[in-house]
DNA sequence: ATAAACTTTCATTTTTTTTTGAAAGTTTAA
DNA sequence: TTAAACTTTCAAAAAAAAATGAAAGTTTAT
């Protein structure tokens, strides 16, 4: 296989990969292609590489940069702006886990607060979705936290440890 | 809050996330709906309850007991099939992530592994390539195979102990 | 063997999500 | 301050994903 192909099979991989976990096929493209890139890339050569217009490259680098994990840089004597990607994977999950977190997990952990909270009457059916839902607020909720731990702790002594363990 | 209130919303809330994590509306909605029966429901009574056609529910309906959790059940003298859902949320995690890992994350390492086995040239740009698609291949890996272990020895006392250190 | 009571399939339609591209906006250099 | 060189925005178009529903398929009881 010829560095070219590699490198178009990997950034059409990850961009398969993000959709299937709700993420969108270009953003996850962008990203793929800047994770490879030794040196910044331009919009332009975005839009070239991924045949995507300037609109649409546009606002993936905009969402990309909101979730952290790809840089404006500014080269001197340069009008354009050009793009790099977080390279440290450690740190890339970091922020994709806490930005999750933070969008959609939490969210979710209120409205199972609130639906567990309600005063079921003495029907096993309402008893049950009292139960099931205020383990699902529990579950979440722990698992939620563990993920934060790990990522917070990641390179520490402790969790080097452990990763290792758990291998 | 009211019970048909609250099962209402845990319902949309868990369809809404689902589709935030590449998992179909109707599908996590038909799962959430499921959790919190306290006894089997017909195919009828989902349809009637999430307003949906026949065809919507059976297909969805096959694709979560193809996921392992959700189960078929027959009640005596009843022609009609009714459906269950693994309620044991620990073991929802295992198959979860399972299903996942298989379907999606060891087909992305293969490919990982072959872009980054690709003889690089001398240039920086490619030496980068095969680099970061090393990198990115190793802690895929890893990050697979603590999700394995994690699920594997949940519950044993070794984790116990960890995840509450952790908390 | 038949028909009633169901479930599944899949071509078509609908809905949702993503992409486009042209206009508006911004920044920089002269 | 102007205009050139860019980037951003957003309404409209296109593409992708999901849902429908009627026909085909199954199963069970008689």
């Amino acid at each position: 296989m010829q560095y070219k192909e590699a490198k178009n099979k990997f950034v059409q991989t990850w961009g398969a990969l993000g959709s299937q976990w709700g993420i969108n096929k270009t953003m996850a493209q962008i990203h793929a292609l800047l994770m490879v890139s030794n040196e910044p890339v331009s919009m332009e050569d975005i839009m070239e590489e991924l045949q995507i217009s300037r609109g649409n490259a546009s606002m993936n680098l905009r969402a990309l940069m909101d979730w952290g994990i790809v840089y404006k840089e500014y080269k001197a004597g340069e009008r354009r702006e050009f793009f790099t990607a977080e390279k440290d994977l450690d740190e890339l999950a970091v922020k994709i886990s806490k930005e999750r977190s933070k969008r959609e997990i939490k969210p979710a952990l209120k409205v199972l607060k609130e639906v567990s909270s309600i005063e079921a009457n003495a029907s096993a059916e309402e008893k049950h979705f009292v139960e099931q839902t205020t383990k699902l607020y529990d579950f979440v909720l722990q698992a939620d936290n563990v993920l934060d731990k790990i990522t917070e702790y990641k390179d520490n002594w402790l969790a080097q440890i452990l990763v290792k363990f758990l291998k």
